[in-house]
Parts: structure tokens; sequence; C-alpha cells
RNA sequence: GCGGCCGUGGCGAAGUGGUUAACGCACCGGAUUGUGGCUCCGGCAUUCGAGGGUUCAAGUCCCUUCGGUCGCCCCA
């Protein structure tokens, strides 16, 4: 047997780094003023069909979906945002709580695609949501704090892109402006873009076959199109970000693949995992709370991939924190054995992070072994020391070992370990 | 979903169709019967992702399948 395909086992030694990350992004989260919140991995499908929107590639394509034994059809969620309004409109959050309400999440998400390096069938992000404000200082917050969160770790290689997307109005005007510019030129586009121009004309913008052609290239920008409502809105969210320093390029190309965005939109990009670099990703999505069912209220959030961010990490030598296990093996032989168990628990209620030595190995593979985890001291306790009520302590580091009573054992490595 | 490359011990890696599948690291045992790290000596793949086929002979060739990886699509 094996796990099945795009899924991957994350043993210890990963595990660890797994934890330090998390524990950066729930630090962070909380001094941003957000809490946690946890949303079940099975929704209806029905909620990504009407949030990520029914003709995107993620439901389309990319959902696991299937009947459970009550007939319901349910899906595993391919992205976490929309389980988070659900909650929020289900609760009635915006009558209870104050607003925005600020919330972050960590966990699996799911899509069945075809993995490769960054890409998993079940993959992890850390995601944020902010519901119930439609302030510019609120996109900047976010922004912030994803950007802070990413220098935190250790990423300062990432960049990242702003742009605006506008309101519904907008994109619908903007999308007639695009096509009567790009139709005559019909001919000259590529296959898959002659199909995006019924579907989708704002993906031709960063087509690699088309992309780079004069007649793309001159093309208008959303960013003229926009009202002024979305204007003043993108201006006073660039300004706020300015005055906290946090870098960032325009990109008016800048087109999210779920339905639900609108006006913000970012990215922050790296270039050296190849084709997929977008770790971290996220926007406004004003329409989506009323679309579920709740009261018009906006909302924004992102969500960044925790395996990506990992791979990134891994080329820059990241902290391991790779600490010892225990800092004390108990090892009793012969008739110690029973007095070295009892003072292994004791140690242990003490709060002494203590091992046993398992297997009866010989003296020699309990130190050696002792050694090689890490390990400070070593208990022993064998005939000699019994007899005479004691215990024998070695110090791995120095080498030197000291024999005095059983009865002072714990308070003597207490102490030399505070 | 489409296309390319790859799959040999715990890990890295040699191996032009021919006998017992190199080597390095790791690991285990001994030298040292109650004392680790160093050194030396010895051990460690009935088997080459799985299944089938071609052949006197297959890790090497063919097919299928599973997995990884890269690119496309799309996305975190």
């Amino acid at each position: 047997m094996q796990v099945l395909r795009g899924m991957v086992d994350i043993l210890p030694a990963e595990a660890r780094r797994w934890q330090w990350i998390e524990a950066v992004f729930r630090e962070t989260a909380s001094r941003f003023g957000y809490g946690e919140i946890r949303t079940p991995l099975l929704e209806h499908a029905e909620l990504y069909e009407r949030s990520v929107g029914d003709t995107t590639d993620i439901v389309q394509k990319e959902m696991y979906v299937f009947d459970d034994r009550g007939g319901r059809t349910v899906a595993l969620r391919p992205e976490g945002t929309a389980g988070v309004v659900r909650a929020f409109v289900e609760h009635k959050l915006y009558g209870r709580e104050t607003l925005p309400l600020k919330l972050f999440y960590m966990g699996p998400m799911f899509r069945y695609e075809r993995p490769q390096s960054g890409r998993q069938r079940q993959f992890h992000q850390f995601g944020v949501e902010a519901l119930g404000s439609d302030d510019p200082f609120l996109d900047a917050e976010i922004i912030s704090l994803a950007w802070f969160f990413l220098q935190s770790i250790g990423l300062d290689t990432v960049e990242l892109h702003l742009g605006s997307i506008g309101c519904p109005g907008c994109r619908l005007r903007y999308r007639e402006r695009l096509i009567r510019h790009l139709l005559p030129h019909r001919d000259e586009l590529c296959e898959d873009c002659r199909r995006r121009l019924d579907t989708n004309p704002l993906r031709i913008l960063d087509c690699k076959i088309d992309g780079d052609k004069p007649f793309v290239r001159s093309a208008p920008t959303i960013l003229d199109d926009l009202c002024d409502d979305c204007k003043t809105h993108f201006t006073q969210v660039q300004t706020a970000l300015d005055a906290l320093g946090v870098p960032y390029t325009i990109d008016p190309h800048l087109a999210r693949g779920l339905d639900y965005y609108t006006k913000t939109v970012f990215e922050f990009i790296d270039t050296r995992i190849g084709a997929k670099s977008t770790v971290l990703a996220g926007g406004r999505y004003n329409g989506l709370v009323k679309e579920l069912g709740g009261p018009d209220l906006p909302g924004i959030g992102f969500a960044a991939g925790v395996e990506r961010l990992m791979l990134l990490l891994e080329k820059k030598a990241v902290p391991s924190g790779a600490a010892a296990a225990f800092d004390v093996v108990v090892s009793g032989f012969g008739t110690g054995q029973d007095v070295a168990w009892k003072l292994l628990f004791a140690l242990r209620e003490a709060g002494v992070r203590a091992e046993w030595s398992f297997d009866q190995k010989k003296l020699k593979a309990v130190l050696r072994d002792a050694d090689r985890a890490g390990a400070r001291y070593v208990v022993l306790v064998g005939d000699d020391e019994t007899v005479r009520g004691e215990v024998t302590l070695k110090d791995l580091k120095s080498g030197e070992q000291t024999t005095f009573s059983q009865e002072t054992l714990v308070e003597r490595l207490k102490t030399l370990l505070s």
C-alpha cells in the first residue's frame, strides 16, 4: 500500500518545521487582531459552485465531489473562504460581533489536480478573512499582515503585486472595451486565446504565447476603467501601504481565478519555484456574503500555500529548531531496574524531559544512543547503586560522573537543567 | 485533462542483454563482559516501483500499471 496520489505524509523531522511556521502565523495573526475559526473540511458542493464560481477550473475539474450515504452532494473544501463566509452567515456573526470580524484559519484543502512540486491534491493553507468593512485601511492591514508574516519567516525575496479589478460594473465596462480592442486581431491570437476571447478575455493579457504581442501590450487596462469609488479606494490602499513602507508593484493585469473577487487583488510571487510562483494571494470579495444568503456586507482575505512557503524556505536553510527530544536518559540494569523505572516517572512528574533506555541495551549502547539523541545526562542504576540506595549521574558533555543518594536525584537534575 | 523525463538497499549512486548487483554514507556487531564521541575489523539488496511479455539469458528490450518530476491548463 502507498499513499494516494498527490497526498503527502509529513514526517517527524518535517513536522517540526510545520509547527514552527504555524506558530509564526498564529502569532502574527493574533498580533493583528485576528482570531481563529475552524470550519469543516466537507461542505455541500453547492457552496463552492456558488462562491468560487461554477465556471472556474476549481469547480469544474478540480473538486473532490461525491454523494454521501444520505444522498447529499458534498465536496472536500478546495479553498477556505467559502466555508468561513458560510459560517459567518449561518451563525449570524454580523449581528453578534463587532465588525469587521477578523478571522484566521489553517488547514488542508483538496484539489484533484496533476501533482508536481508545490502542487498536491491535499495541500495546506494559512488564511485570513475580515468581514463587514470596506475601509481601505482594512485592505492595507491584511496586505501588511501578509507581508509582515513573510518577512517573519525569512522570505524576503517575494514580490508583492497589487491591482484592482473593480466592482462588477467596472469589470463589465472593461471587458467590453477589451473585447473591442482585441476583436480586430482575433486571427493573430493563439487557439486558447481565441476561446478566451469569449470566456475570459482578461486571461489573454498574461498568456505566454500572446502576452507580448504589440496589440496585446497596448490593450487598455482595467485600472483605466475603474469607477470613482473603486479608483479612490485603490488609491487609499496604496497610500496606506506607502505609509508603512510595504513595497509593491502595481500590476494592472492581475486577474484572480475565483469569481468572487472585487476591487483590491494582490499576489505575493517568488520566481524561484518555477511555474507555480504564487505563494500567497487574496483580495476583496464584496458580493460574497450576500451571494451566500447573508446581508450585503463586504469582505477581504488571503490564503497562503504552506507547501510552497516550505519549498522556498528549504532553499534558505531555516532555523530547524531541532532541539533534543529529551534531556535525560534513565537506565536501570540488574537489580536496579525497578528503582530506575520509578525515578524516570518521578523526573517526568517534576517536569524533566526524561527517556527510558528501552530494550535492555548494554551500557555502551545506552550511552551511545543517549549521546546521539542529544541528551545531556544519563542516570544509571545498577547492582552497585541499588545496595547503597544511590544513583550514578553521568554528564555526557563533560564526561564526568557522580554518585549520590536516590532521594536527591530529582532536585539535583532540576537544578542542573534550569 | 494533455505532453516530456525518471523509478536500483534507510539515503546518495554505479551498472554497453550474459555468471556471486560496484562504491559512499547511514545502520548493526566485535576489539572494550558497568561507560558514548575517534580508530580498526566484520556484517548489511535471493533482487532492481508493481504486473505481464520477448529471449537460452532481462536491472538492462517491449507492453501495461502505480508513483515522482518538469512543462501546459489552472492555482496557494
